[in-house]
DNA sequence: CTGAAAGCGCTTACAG
DNA sequence: CTGAAAGCGCTTACAG
């Protein structure tokens, strides 16, 4: 392999001028610049970048923690991500830890080992101090999740009030007996969106039964076997809110499979906006987050960041919206309403 | 920051010492082992991998290159690549190009800069000779996509005859005018599939309408928009085989909002058995491509490589198989016939 | 504008 | 079982 000293020797000149002209080319004279570009050519000399990373302690790197690669919703966030950092010469990569809190850990360690020169959590498992301590250190945002009081540079909605819209949105429509399907209640994000349905119920003064929450795992099959369990019931719900959308397209098939029609029989919202959620029908009736644009402005708090500018504000928080379309089976008078 | 040479001095120790215990720790008597963990520990000193990467010649990175990180189809290989990196010590960096020719370089390059042990593409633009040289001096496999006659590893279905059995079934149903809603064509899964419609076809005597055939570009948009096209042509077609699932799933929308109803009016047949192929109603009949089974042996092969082990064959072949659901209107009887 | 030299933080062959 | 020393391939402050 050849290295940068094979490169001098044969263009005449010292391994510095070769290093200059790849890094900054403008400190070499145009004749001898074109003597060694020639040379690099010729031989097709690539620099080791791991040696010019181990010298200027630079990766150019990002690294993005993912809880899922194959969620439709992530990978929106994650264009968002990509194209900033491409667009300031950093390269993307993903570390998915499919729910996994032992892989998350490994990939925060590529951080704190310097194998990056930053990090977005689209997800985070990890307490508060952990993360805290490490931000201290280490340039990091979480986007998407939000972590009462953590001091650590945060893009997101407001989950809880946006769930409570929804579900609010089943009780405009005269829904009563309304159920949830949560998240994994370890996950923040399914405690916060479960607390804005109760905030809804509570202060509609509608009863919760207990039965009417089930815990699913963010897919498709839990939304579906949840809802089947919710509708054997003795006294089903007329209505599901689910944490996202996939689990609200299985709980319309649970519906269907039960020769239940949605939005009649059962009344279902989504969460995220998912591209599908527009496809299957009925069409959900969902909360739109910004994915693009969390991903987008995560990005850019990380680079700030990187470069050592101060983040005056640490919580941004995005604007979402309550889409109406057909699995409520709402008309367009009502849309007026919910407006908000 | 902490480095080894302070560790040394903390645990009275020289660096060599540390940096055994912490690689080979068999070689250090248990003592010495003991003190100075104990002193790493207390410091949380954690090695600066970039500068072991850099005198080890070893990243235990491996990179995979994908086209479109949105895609239910490519995530699912990923896991199959991912599950066995980690099991092996290696960690996954993933390079999203966006199905961009440019991106795609970069990453390529990521590997040719050594920051990465090898690699795996789900995606080959670039063309055989290119692909062939960097294969000489780096491990590399290519999944998904089969180049005819490349000499570098390569895992995938055979797409030619998939896309046969799929456009016969069509035929065996009765079909006579059946339209084909391609990939880009530049992209050679594109041209393999439209291949075996072909082949197909003509095998049975049946014309080719060159207006059936339409490029679209993976995206559910692009399907429903080209079926459209088709409807709207003076002698529509009653069927249509799409290159994959998403754009299959935009045919039938286009039925739907053209006033037909799938499968009566307007077969489909889909390509990747993508989760959502079942969740869609019409349920799509579609090819099963083994995702995962795919994704594992890619990346079993590439250790191989990373290994200097020797691969004996170049073209491994995985099995697919034809899934009938609803789409295309089949029934129980046909399936019996069109098993192979 | 260019070169000589030091040094980034590890690992490993060698010697004892 | 342990240490001294060389060296991986670059970059950059310094000198000229």
């Amino acid at each position: 392999m050849m290295k940068m000293s094979d490169v001098a020797k044969l263009a005449n000149v010292s391994p510095a001028t070769v290093s200059r002209v790849l890094s900054n080319p403008e400190l070499v004279s145009k004749e001898t610049r074109q003597k060694v570009l020639d040379v690099i050519n010729e031989v097709n000399y690539k620099p080791h970048i791991v040696a010019r990373q181990f010298r200027t302690k630079e990766t150019k790197i990002i690294l993005v923690v993912v809880p899922d690669i194959t969620s439709a919703f992530f990978s929106k966030v994650l264009r968002g991500i990509e194209h900033v950092a491409v667009n300031n010469g950093y390269q993307v990569i993903l570390g998915d830890t499919e729910n996994d809190i032992e892989r998350e850990k490994e990939y925060i360690n590529l951080l704190l080992q310097k194998q990056a020169d930053g990090m977005v959590l689209l997800t985070a498992r990890l307490n508060k101090t952990n993360l805290e301590e490490i931000s201290e250190h280490f340039p990091m945002v979480l986007a998407c999740e939000y972590m009462d009081g953590l001091n650590v540079p945060t893009v997101s909605i407001d989950n809880i009030s946006s769930a409570r819209k929804a579900t609010e949105h089943l009780i405009k429509l005269g829904h009563t007996k309304i159920a949830h399907i949560t998240g994994p209640i370890n996950v923040i994000l399914s405690r916060d969106r479960m607390r804005g349905y109760q905030q809804a119920m509570m202060s509609h003064e509608l009863d919760i039964d207990s039965a009417y929450i089930q815990e699913g795992d963010f897919s498709f099959e839990s939304g579906y076997n949840q809802t089947l369990k919710l509708l054997a019931l003795e006294n089903p719900p007329t209505a599901v809110f689910a944490f996202n959308d996939e689990m609200a397209m299985g709980a319309i098939k649970a519906a269907k499979d039960s020769g239940l029609k949605a939005p009649e029989d059962l009344a279902v919202v989504g969460f995220d906006n998912v591209k599908m959620s527009s496809v299957i029908e009925p069409n959900l009736t969902t909360i739109n987050q910004p994915k693009y644009e969390i991903g987008k402005k995560a990005m850019e708090l990380l680079l700030k960041l990187i470069n050592g500018e101060s983040i005056n504000k640490k919580k941004f928080v995005m604007k979402d919206e309550l889409i109406i379309r057909e699995s409520c089976g709402s008309n367009p008078d009502l849309k007026e309403q919910t407006k908000m």
